[in-house]
DNA sequence: TATGAATGAGCTTTCATTCAT
DNA sequence: CATGAATGAAAGCTCATTCAT
């Protein structure tokens, strides 16, 4: 597991190696069963490094929540197509989501799993995170559909993507691509939501 | 904190008890961060005796996943009308669903959260739980609907019910009702299913 | 070193071998380079006991030097006779303090020594020992000699003690004992050398 | 903190810059509890270049001590009037003791509380610079009074210098000169209390 | 002359767990 | 039925010290 660790390599480099492997240990083990022993070995360098770089275990955990966080709200900002109709970006915004928690199954574990388990600090900077993309969903829902009462679909909607990236992530097949997936709930809600909060006025 | 803990109580009321006192710190800790000597506390016994019904720190935490899973399907199972259609089973499950988490959040914080984050034999307990949940749903939907592509419909509803009770349980309102996010979500998914899943032909 | 440890010994007596043990490796190797495994060890006990009674390296040091200053302020408030004359009390509180601090050379090195190098909380608690001292001379002073200009003579009287008693303990010799000591003190204090050591008659 | 570290500085003018560094934050930490991080730092160089020039921790330590030992023993020598009486040479000895501890308060730190507390290497050091001076106070006495029990005096006088100089670095006000200490301890040995400080009501 | 990169070893502290009563 | 006394093992963190440049 530990990178075949060449000596002296410059910081920058090392940082990434060891938020990649305490991403990697955090996410199988949980922020409290992990311990810095073993994300320094998986990072291929001693201990004392790890602290030298990153000062703690709260800080590093942390530094990992920010980076996947940033690397996952890029990744949905960058799919939605932005001068599309509400329900195409809707629907660009969930298949970058499915890709990008396809592609870093950790990083998303630790966003959507341990960050939330773990206690204030972490837990207040993910639910922020989330909270603003239920907004995001939300500000679509009500410039499709014309209503106020949205916030409780873009919650199901949210929820509903996640536990569909989930499935996809603990049992991968064909017909889970983040094309399908996409697919999926966007009929789901789409036309669920036409139904439910019919257009505004002029209908 | 600690219970009045009289003398002398027979076993099976202690072990509730401690179950009583391991969910609730289980639930605002974390199952690392629990500590033995804690729970002994909030359920006003000593340790020893902690271990001595309920042997380790694992079996503990497996009872207590094992009585609030039990609770929750019992609640489930029992807001179930028996006879009714699929749509009105489906409505009364996600309310009596709603209504238990809202009763217990401890209890749904620890099979949510809490027991997915922990590893092995945890998670697998709670995700078997899950896809029972699941099926169940999926099989209402293929009942409805008649259609064998349910699976990603199941998942989705079922995530978008955790992020309801999520959410109604980090900012409780009056238009969070359990009867109003039953509502909530019924309308967004059945009248969406019934555009995405055309009804079978003979009905 | 260890003591013979007998099994399940009765916590108060524990914790009084744990504070002998305590003050004997503090004494020797200073605050900061004596271990807690190391002072386990000499109690003849585990680590976590001794913390589970002492709580920290910190209180474990506080207790210490609150223990060996209440015996020596209790030795030496035990040795002056209270209705005597300034003079005799002084005497006697001295001969107290003398034989107190040879008894107990660690409790003696870790007032006058390690507390003061350690920071501030121990230092400030010593310290304020010390000015408690300093005054019982400088009321004792002031009353044999109807000045109020005494707290430099106080000062300096305290210190003389501190060195003998550090010289007595370095290298003990049979005139060294404590009578000695304030007997000693007792001439330069209160005759001066002049007096007390008569000129060659020469000159 | 750091001085403002010029590149290419010649060796013995950065071995000051470390070694006053070094003094500093052993007098205000202790031995222990001091880092060379911390005391490169306050030097304005990198950590290896403190180990190029003096070697280890333990030859930091010593070589401060050496140093302010030195410069110590050199004020007293040189305060001293090589030809006068015992008696006005005793005062300005004191005098320039008192003069250097209060101008070098982190030298005086370092010899008089750190470096004993230490352990064997430094304490000996100390030790022996101190018995030198008691030596020097002895033959003073020795030679104005003419006696040889003069070793018990010679430690006394010590120790209340020692204790004044601590007395007066504690909490500096008017009447704490170096004059008026000195003043106050050749009352106090040359003459006693008792003469020093006349009894009130016969006079 | 001077430093960024790196580590072995040790420290304090905590915890799950077990006897003996 | 119930507990005070006790510990092995491991975790987070720091430090003196070195090497390659």
């Amino acid at each position: 597991m530990a990178a075949a660790g060449s000596r002296r390599v410059p910081r920058a480099e090392r940082e990434r190696q060891m938020l990649d492997a305490a991403v990697a240990t955090f996410a199988r083990r949980g922020y409290r069963a992990a311990s810095m022993d073993g994300i320094a070995e998986a990072a291929g360098v001693s201990k004392p490094l790890v602290y030298l770089y990153l000062n703690s275990k709260d800080e590093l955990f942390s530094a990992c929540i920010r980076r996947e966080a940033a690397a996952l709200t890029a990744a949905v900002r960058d799919a939605v197509q932005d001068g599309a109709t509400p329900e195409v970006q809707l629907r660009s915004g969930l298949l970058g989501f499915f890709e990008h928690t396809a592609a870093h199954p950790d990083g998303w574990t630790i966003l959507y799993s341990q960050a939330r388990t773990v206690g204030e600090p972490f837990a207040a900077e993910v639910a922020a995170l989330r909270a603003e993309i239920v907004d995001f969903v939300a500000a679509l829902i009500a410039a499709a559909c014309g209503s106020q009462e949205v916030a409780g679909y873009a919650h199901a909607l949210v929820g509903a993507a996640e536990s569909l990236a989930g499935w996809a992530a603990s049992s991968p097949s064909a017909d889970r691509s983040p094309k399908d997936l996409a697919a999926t709930l966007m009929t789901l809600a789409w036309s669920g939501l036409a139904t439910a909060v019919p257009p505004a006025p002029a209908s």
